[in-house]
DNA sequence: CTGAAAGCGCTTACAG
DNA sequence: CTGAAAGCGCTTACAG
């Protein structure tokens, strides 16, 4: 096997020798850490140019003992939640200095075992964990000493600094937007009720109408599994009732088009017979017709939320008691609803 | 500041003195680089899980000059073709070992530079470019003796592994379905026509008419400019003439939808009146209606063939001739067309 | 304002 | 089959 003949790059070694200085010097202009006179620093910084010089990172990293790297473990890159959110992390702490490790395929338990071992064997400074096994993998983590922040969790993890959105409030402000159109029959396409998304957009749900003193109907009140499909079965039953509801909050745009599915299938019109309100804002929210009114998660603000409380706690260390971030969504009214 | 206090992890001098045997042999039980004796080793392994020894990868890499770091530049992760191209690339890189650095916004010229000298700082060992930018950030890697691999790259890099997807086929094969249907006038609604897939897509199209002996007729040319608003003006006009197209084929999903858009605000059926025909299968593709018939761009295979490409280039350092892989393409006959 | 030297935790010729 | 020691390229007390 051939080793690739990488041209040998410039070590602070020969900057120094170049620059009829000692390594020490040429590494405080590095770090700026202490004073250098300015015509020494005038010097080693021109010789820094002309070899090329590029600090050795791992050479760095091993003496300071910090590797200026974070990992974002992600339970499915695939879904568009994630790249905005890994869009906003590296934003963020870029600034800092920091750079992104990427794993994807945390669906797999097996998957964040892997990255969560990789991660500390590279000893990266912090982890941002989009994915379901959120305890185990930060659990393992703090073992070795190294900060978590959990992201989009199904259930508040103990201890750890979590951003997510308000699920509650989404539901609510959705439901609301009907109420204020005028609708009294609204009829809801739950996720999954066993985690926290589904049931907080279900009590959303639920509290909008207590406001408006409208008694709960639990025939409107329908699961949809998050799918399209499972949402299109359960528009069909909701909308061949004899009192069919005039609209329908669907906890996640995917089962929002699997409504408008139905509501095509049986000649219902949307939104003149029936309303339908989405969440996320998908990209085919706005592609679908009619369009859909949805309510947008604000991912890439996630994402840097997620920085922002990482770059703190890897400036407290464990000082400071674990935070809650919430990040702020918003109404987008389109044509359905 | 305080610092946190990351537990004390074992390093291979405790292991050494734990098992009563030198620093060497714990590397070489890490390596297998040598024989060791059976005893030896199985004592030398209990030790490490005991004390939960991780081997330190800066450490590692600096003393083996390599990084088990590879970098995947991108242009815009929120394009649902890059977290698919990061899938692929992070499989196969991962079974040799390697993780993935990611670098997102590459659409900006600046971001590319940055990502490219944190990859030379960071010593990563390759480069898989997903920038519109790659000439010049290949040549910057090419100085610091880093190879790199382009993907889905608008021109032909010279003397680069290259992986792509074969535009002129796909234009080709989407058209001949048409005929095949048996559509006789076919518009295209093209891409920008100054970079390779717009107009090598234009390309497909012109040889799929001549095979079937079918002049090409001018008029039936027009530019979308892969959005979906240009695509819409553009069906407009050609949906008006008196003697309209039966078909079009358009040189993305998004412009499908846009001349999706025009067809049913002149009220024109799809795919009676007009059948549609896009390039990509991205997630709406599927999720409007008609749904769309298109060509689906295997985006997991290119990550995976880059990484390919990339494992070879490192174990063969620059004695072999650059390459250039093509992935296969697929028709989705869906509603459309 | 500057340097000599130890040390970070590995790998790897060299020697036996 | 095994070890002692040099070295990878930085950072950072310590000393002046």
């Amino acid at each position: 096997v051939n080793v690739a003949v990488a041209r040998e790059s410039a070590t602070i070694k020969a900057v120094a020798k170049a620059a009829n200085v000692s390594k020490t010097t040429v590494s405080h202009v590095l770090s700026g850490k202490r004073p250098v006179a300015a015509e020494t620093r005038r010097i080693v910084i021109r010789i820094m140019d002309e070899l090329g010089f590029q600090p050795n990172y791992f050479a760095r990293a091993l003496s300071a003992n910090r590797s200026l790297a974070v990992s974002l473990i992600v339970q499915d890159l695939t879904n568009p939640f994630y790249p905005m959110l890994g869009r906003g992390l590296q934003q963020k702490i870029a600034e800092a200095g920091y750079i992104l490790m990427l794993f994807d395929g945390a669906a797999d338990p097996q998957a964040t075992k892997s990255a969560v071992k990789t991660s500390i064997q590279r000893r990266v400074d912090g982890v941002v964990l989009a994915a379901p096994n959120a305890r185990s993998a930060a659990l393992a983590l703090e073992k070795a000493g190294i900060p978590a922040v959990v992201v989009g969790a199904t259930r508040t993890p103990r201890g750890l600094d979590w951003v997510s959105a308000n699920d509650e409030q989404i539901a609510y402000d959705a439901v609301s937007h009907l109420l204020r159109a005028g609708h009294r029959r609204i009829a809801t396409i739950t996720g999954d009720l066993d985690g926290n998304p589904g049931l907080a957009r279900l009590e959303g749900y639920r509290r909008a109408l207590a406001e408006f003193g409208i008694g709960e109907e639990p025939s409107l009140i329908v699961e949809g599994f998050w799918s399209r499909e499972g949402a299109a079965t359960a528009a069909m039953a909701l909308l061949r009732r004899r009192r069919r509801p005039g609209a329908v909050f669907c906890a996640n745009d995917v089962m929002a088009i699997g409504a408008l599915d139905a509501a095509h299938a049986l000649a219902i019109g949307t939104p003149e017979d029936l309303a339908i309100v989405g969440v996320d804002d998908i990209e085919a929210a706005s592609l679908v017709r009619p369009s859909l009114t949805t309510v947008r998660i604000p991912t890439l603000e996630i994402g840097r939320a997620a920085g922002t409380l990482l770059l703190e706690r890897l400036a407290n260390g464990r000082t400071t008691r674990p935070r809650h971030m919430r990040v702020a969504h918003e109404l987008i009214v389109r044509q359905s609803g």
